[in-house]
DNA sequence: ACATTAATTATGT
DNA sequence: ACATAATTAATGT
């Protein structure tokens, strides 16, 4: 195993408070891997042996319904810690993640998680904040299931997408990763086939430009109009 | 207002 | 050439 710089962890918020010393330690202990797209980093149920931090690529977490239909809970991008079941006392991980790209991920025992928040200042308090955060977005998103229509939803999606994951171009801001229609469908509750036409239409007015795996926002205030709705009565 | 079904076309290896 | 993705129209709830 070669060594990792210390560079890698020192500006991530976890880290940031930490001397280079300790950085040393925490990636002596850690193992890297590089993941493909689309491959299964721990699944929903498994026992939570290892914690992980995303250091390059982006994370889906996703569900399973008893029908086998999927869901996808939330996008990670990198630079951010996931798999933390010991952090909210869970021995099983609460959901799937699998890579949305080719991605490179650090990775701990779980048994290293309480040396980490007592020993390893800022640790603790930046791990809550973004749970915290991930609570928020999936209130959020609670809220929207209940309230709007497909439509705003998936304005709503696209705008946490390219606000969270985006990529500025010259033309508008691309989600960084490869998404397809289905992706979509399965973030916002609906089916691919309705995505598709929104996409279409939107792609009509100059809202969004899509290719196959592709979207690009060309402008954001037009989506952000659209999830607003229609106003009540 | 949306899903489902099915047929057709486009796109990437 | 083959598989996967996207579009489009028709029909259903």
């Amino acid at each position: 195993m070669q060594k990792l710089d210390e560079s890698l962890l020192t500006h991530l918020p976890p880290f940031a408070k930490l001397h280079r010393s300790q950085i040393r330690a925490i990636l002596d202990q850690a193992s890297s891997k590089r993941f493909d797209p689309e491959l299964t980093v721990f699944s929903e149920g498994e026992t939570a042996e290892r914690f992980y931090m995303l250091l390059d690529g982006y994370i889906r977490v996703i569900r399973i319904t008893p029908d086998g239909e999927q869901v996808i809970a939330l996008h990670i991008p990198a630079g951010q810690l996931f798999g933390i079941a010991p952090a909210i006392g869970r021995e099983s991980y609460p959901a799937t993640a699998v890579t949305a790209a080719e991605s490179i991920i650090l990775s701990w025992p779980t048994r290293l998680w309480t040396d980490f928040s007592t020993n390893y200042d800022g640790f603790a308090t930046e791990t809550y904040k973004t749970l915290g955060s991930r609570i928020g977005e999936m209130n959020n998103r609670i809220l929207e299931m209940a309230t709007q229509h497909v439509e705003q939803r998936v304005a709503n999606a696209l705008l946490r997408l390219i606000n969270q994951t985006g990529r500025k171009t010259e033309n508008g801001v691309e989600i960084d990763f490869p998404i397809t229609r289905q992706n979509i469908s399965e973030m916002t509750g609906t089916t691919l086939h309705t995505v598709s036409r929104l996409l279409s239409a939107w792609q009509k007015q100059g809202i969004v430009e899509s290719q196959r795996k592709r979207v690009m926002v060309r402008q954001p205030h037009q989506l952000v109009e659209l999830a607003q709705g229609p106003l009540s009565s």
